[in-house]
DNA sequence: CTGTTAGCGCTTTCAT
DNA sequence: ATGAAAGCGCTAACAG
């Protein structure tokens, strides 16, 4: 028996069994199944089953043996087939606009992170901001059987979100996007009352023309943040003035753009918020290759504190989002979700404003 | 016939149905079946995955009612049944060191997007650069019928990779990470070119004492590109001093460390070349703190150029490797790896040096 | 052109 | 405590 498994153990196998299954199983390729294991071990297929599973007491030496047998021949069990009984696969979907993003790269390494321990896998699909790219996916994924599906700053509304979950029965978890009247288990960040905050910074050191870069406002989030903005000012008697305020769409690229815009204009801000820091970043660039002073000639401010921004020159004053922490949250409410079969309550994060050398401290004069 | 359908069809189908196994799928979840739209059509099963597949000519009027009640039904194949039958699921595993780092992400990105539009998705697999964790990933993959696996910049040899792969039966490309005297397709960067022609930049502006910040050297790549740096100095005479040699890890708190140690030296280096652009950001992150004015009183190269380089202040200089391009000749080489069944070539690519501001383009007196 | 049948590998009653 | 058997939803011969 012993030698049976020692060295070309496949061999026997082969010269053992003889019924075609087995025949071309063992030939093609040489996966373990539970059925070779029975076999082998002289016991059912049930039995084995029970004992990897240890879903029921079995005769000690019984499973012992099972056990080696299933360890010599490397056995892994099938996840496909296990999920096509159990009606679906330890898997969650995660659906994100730009995974390149590096705000959005860090809440998929917290999600990934804190899944795994519990034996989940994840697909990652990139939207690329589109949204009907959104449902694409979602179908895709539901028929994979996936338990839930992690949307991260979705486009689409949370309504049609629930609509979608319950017509194909998968769990949905909003991430960093604010969700409201809608049966929906979410986590995000409070962006209006960190917007009020930033913007009142720039208030406080000076500031009256200040700029705004938004994020494409088709986001939840671009349009909290641009609220925000807008009610600081109001509070402040400043009077708002449309043509400060500019939609890019999260890049880099457009950052630039803006300020190139704002810059341009007969009575330029003297201080620019920035819907995130992707787009403060190409703000600065633009400000370095005009050879505009931060924040001595304009002052700066970025949103989400991604791991460059204190590198930057100057360090960037931002809204620093939890970011890492939101994926982890949500994770864990996917969890419990799924575990307990219930809604857990929506996490309503805070942001604080951390502030570096892009602002200045006071301003007494500007321009 | 057409009532049937319209308004609360599922109430007509449930009171149709009487055998258990359909009751229980009407009442529990709606997810339509091809049994049900068999049924319904009354045709065979058959017939009505030969429709949905067209895999074979159907009468067409039967067709067309297939069709329909598969729309009404809102019918979406089960791919875990599928992929039990097949053998097999299309979706690929990547496993990579750190989704967040934007270097990797990029490269995810253009995987995902590429083979994406041949119906594949992906798992996604954070290793956090251990490589016990690899081994664990590929299982785990495996055991979910996965048809291919991109391992990228893996710590693991490629002959175990190769091992493994043929003992599990899935296929690996192995992406930034160079391959040799192992039957593997791989795409990487050239990097010992590159950083010999970063080096001799570096020594051509007048430096001759040039730091090197390595990425950990258990990474292939890392010691390549210390390789590089090693033949340049040699190639031009300057005796290599292993004082101004330091391992970090890539991320950017590595690269401040690594310049705080380096001008700690009694004999400081004038140049910096990092392994990356994150610890380049450190470095320069360190300068900036310590009023050193780069490139006046230092220099400071870095690799990959990612996204933000160009937007540090300032500029950096950097070994602008095909990121994006890799990915998407990684992804294509896997699709025609499983179209013929055949190794594609390897593919090695080459990486220019971008100069920008963090190097002077002229050094006449260094100190 | 269409239906019947036999699985894919695993879990889970239901008997024994 | 163990085995037999019935599927999970789908594909793929094999017959008509």
């Amino acid at each position: 028996m012993a030698k049976r498994f020692s060295g070309e153990w496949w061999e026997n196998v082969y010269q053992e069994f003889h019924e075609p299954a087995l025949r071309r199983e063992t030939l093609a390729k040489k996966r373990a199944t539970l059925r070779m294991i029975a076999e082998y071990a002289g016991v059912s297929i049930a039995t084995v089953s029970r004992v990897l599973n240890n879903s029921r007491r079995v005769n000690p030496e019984i499973a012992r043996r099972v056990i080696e047998i299933a360890n010599r021949l490397s056995y892994r069990p099938n996840e496909v087939a296990r999920g096509l009984v159990k009606g679906k696969i330890k898997t969650f979907g995660i659906v994100v606009p730009d995974i390149d993003n590096p705000f959005f790269s860090k809440i998929c390494k917290a999600i990934q992170n804190t899944v795994r321990k519990e034996g989940y896998s994840v697909f990652l699909y990139n939207t690329d901001g589109k949204p009907e790219r959104e449902k694409e996916i979602i179908e895709n994924l539901v028929q994979r059987l996936i338990e839930g599906i992690f949307m991260i700053a979705p486009r689409m509304n949370p309504k049609e979100i629930l609509e979608l979950s319950k017509e194909y029965g998968f769990y949905p978890i909003i991430v960093d996007s604010r969700v409201e009247n809608v049966m929906l288990s979410a986590v995000w960040v409070d962006n209006v009352t960190a917007f009020i905050r930033a913007t009142e910074h720039l208030i406080e050191t000076g500031h009256r023309r200040i700029g705004f870069v938004a994020g494409s406002l088709n986001v939840a989030n671009s349009r909290d943040r641009l609220k925000g903005y807008l009610l600081a000012l109001e509070n402040n008697g400043i009077e708002k003035d449309d043509s400060l305020i500019y939609e890019g769409d999260f890049m880099i690229s457009s950052g630039y753009k803006a300020a190139e815009y704002l810059l341009s204009l007969e009575n330029p801000p003297t201080a620019i918020l920035c819907s995130n820091d992707l787009m403060a970043i190409g703000v600065l660039r633009y400000l370095h290759d005009k050879g505009i002073k931060v924040p001595e000639q304009i002052s700066v401010v970025g949103c989400d504190d991604i791991d460059v921004t204190a590198s930057l020159y100057p360090p960037l004053t931002t809204v620093k989002q939890p970011i890492y922490e939101m994926g982890e949250i949500a994770a864990k409410m996917m969890l419990k979700y799924i575990k307990t079969g219930k809604l857990p309550p929506n996490s309503i994060l805070h942001a604080d404003l951390v502030i570096r050398d892009s602002t200045a401290p006071k301003l007494s004069e500007v321009r």
